[in-house]
DNA sequence: CGGCCACCCGAGAACGGTTTCGGATTCCGA
DNA sequence: TCGGAATCCGAAACCGTTCTCGGGTGGCCG
């Protein structure tokens, strides 16, 4: 057992074997331009050796790091779940490395500009951050690929969502039930989505001829998540049941804050779907153990749809135009808002 | 605006401002050694050129990646997202990155070893792998600080699980709410981990009294996630149901398997905890939405725990002997297996 | 006025690979 | 027998940093 200290470098196997370290790295790399008797002497001192060829120095000579990042914030959440598991399906077996750039919940913005500045990544993933003129700059510089998931910009290939389109959706549905006093849980934070998403509530209610204003959107005043947190939803659904007992359906944005809310209606001693009936957003996993009805994003297939893209776009398949997607969600519904 | 083709290096900036790159890189550094109008002259260079050092060669350089990996098997499981999240809250600003290595359910030694062959990281946090010899020698020539989760080898820093009392407290929750015929609900792969619990359900029954063997345990035959799906856990319970009708509570080896365990008793038209009180093992999110009982492991704190200690070790902090430290499971007792 | 010590800064050698370029063989047909 | 192409392989440049070492200032003291 020769226990060496110091790495064993390419010189050391290049040494051992009797030829140049050109010749160890064209074995290596699966390189033709060898002969078959070199080629296993190489191959033998390699083994003997135990060489590694070291990643970075690698990187460094190739200008490039078979690896890439996905950047989303606080990747843990449960809707990212999804997300991650559509990526890793796309990564399998393919010896490429992924680098998780949490962007927190407080200065997404700030993270990803100390992350970039290291161009250590061959491809970036950015997911659910709004691309903004200072990070397009930014984005720029890393001279490498980037797919943007949840937002958009005519400068890159880009995977988003309806979110008009989901909102309608769960909407209608609860109108179709019968429903003429639908309240909404909503985040206390500026979004678009958001915004995008009250907007196809207020759409899908006056095509129903049914009253919808501001006083009809309500939030919790919990910090956490920033207002996406369970508590959230069970604060804001006290209030609807307090302030707004007229209200006999409630949309959240989040199947989180659904969940606090379906809490809220039980402790209050109501029930759901007969009382009050509930639809969330996301339809994480949970959704689908507890019987909450949800709005699906396909968030696997868009997990991996992004990553196929973008590998392609790392494989120096530029053709053109930057892509732009767009994901119609779809309503599931389960027992959370059952008819009668 | 210079629309750069090629990246912009140390030399350029040292050319800009009309100093030497060693220079630059001081300044870089924020090293002393250098005066105060050459900083700003070279800080000057730096913003009009935007440079941004190269994250690649800088690794090269100092043999030091800022970065270290958690490899794990299907990081997208539930119960391994409380571990991440830990992991990620210690990590919270600390310009440290986050590689993320899927080992995939397959074949998690192999990948592993692929993956290990490169050597790009500072260190290593290696979750769910129980460690053979061969691999230990793997380890070793990563030449980088490994700390163990839920495995344990002598040479390195570990933090495992004492399943055995975890299984046992779930059987004497079980036991005095006057359960007398429990059944197990088991993933069909060999494994210590699920050994250990049987043993210490084992153990327990003896305990109260009460005969337990071999036909106690029940498997679904789903292939789904090695039998630790909710498919599996279905299955399972179907089984009990029909096999074996005196029994009045069932533990299960996972939140997940126990959650399909649950559904089928509501399919077959039995009440949980009624006709059936079920405990889980993992404490995920769902179960705390749903009020199933479970095992907590103490995931977050643990994956905090780790990261803690991986820092210590690259940051160069050796002191002796390899820890080992022992987590024992506590029992969450919740309406799955309520009273009465 | 000479010597010594800080203080800055530049030259150049690492770091560990890849890749270009060209030289030395060998093989073959003319 | 010789020219030329094909095949293998070595020398050296290169990737973009860090870091060691040493040299040139200027100030201060004897």
């Amino acid at each position: 057992m020769s226990q060496e200290k110091s790495k064993v470098t390419i010189y050391d196997v290049a040494d051992h074997a009797g030829v140049a370290i050109s010749t160890v790295s064209r074995v290596l790399n699966a390189s033709s331009d060898v002969s078959e008797p070199t080629r296993v002497r190489v191959l033998k001192a390699i083994q003997e050796l135990e060489f590694r060829p070291d990643r970075t120095a690698k990187s460094l000579a190739q200008k490039a790091t078979k690896s890439f990042a996905v950047a989303i914030p606080t990747f843990t959440m449960p809707f990212h779940t999804e997300l991650l598991k559509g990526i890793r399906f796309r990564l399998r077996n393919q010896d490429i490395d992924l680098l998780l750039c949490d962007l927190g919940s407080t200065s997404p913005e700030q993270t990803l500009l100390n992350f970039l500045s290291r161009g250590a990544v061959d491809g970036l993933l950015l997911v659910g951050v709004p691309v903004e003129d200072r990070l397009v700059h930014e984005l720029r510089a890393l001279h490498a690929p980037v797919v943007l998931v949840g937002s958009v910009h005519p400068d890159f290939d880009s995977f988003h969502w309806d979110d008009r389109t989901g909102a309608t959706a769960a909407i209608d549905h609860l109108v179709a039930l019968g429903h003429e006093h639908i309240g909404v849980i909503a985040s206390h934070t500026e979004s678009t989505v958001q915004d995008e998403r009250i907007d196809g509530v207020e759409t899908a209610m006056k095509r129903a001829g049914l009253p919808f204003g501001r006083t009809h959107v309500f939030t919790g005043q919990t910090e956490k998540h920033a207002g996406f947190s369970e508590e959230a939803g069970y604060e804001a659904m006290e209030r609807i049941l307090t302030e707004a007992p007229e209200i006999t359906a409630v949309f959240a944005m989040s199947d989180v804050q659904a969940i606090g809310a379906w809490k809220a209606v039980r402790d209050a001693g109501r029930d759901v779907p007969g009382d009050v009936a509930i639809v969330g957003y996301d339809d994480i996993k949970s959704s689908y153990y507890i019987g909450l009805s949800s709005v699906d994003q396909r968030m696997h297939w868009v997990g991996e749809e992004a990553t196929r893209l973008l590998l392609m776009r790392m494989e120096g398949d530029d053709e053109g135009k930057p892509l732009d997607r767009v994901i119609v969600p779809e309503l599931i519904a389960r027992s959370s808002s059952a008819p009668g």
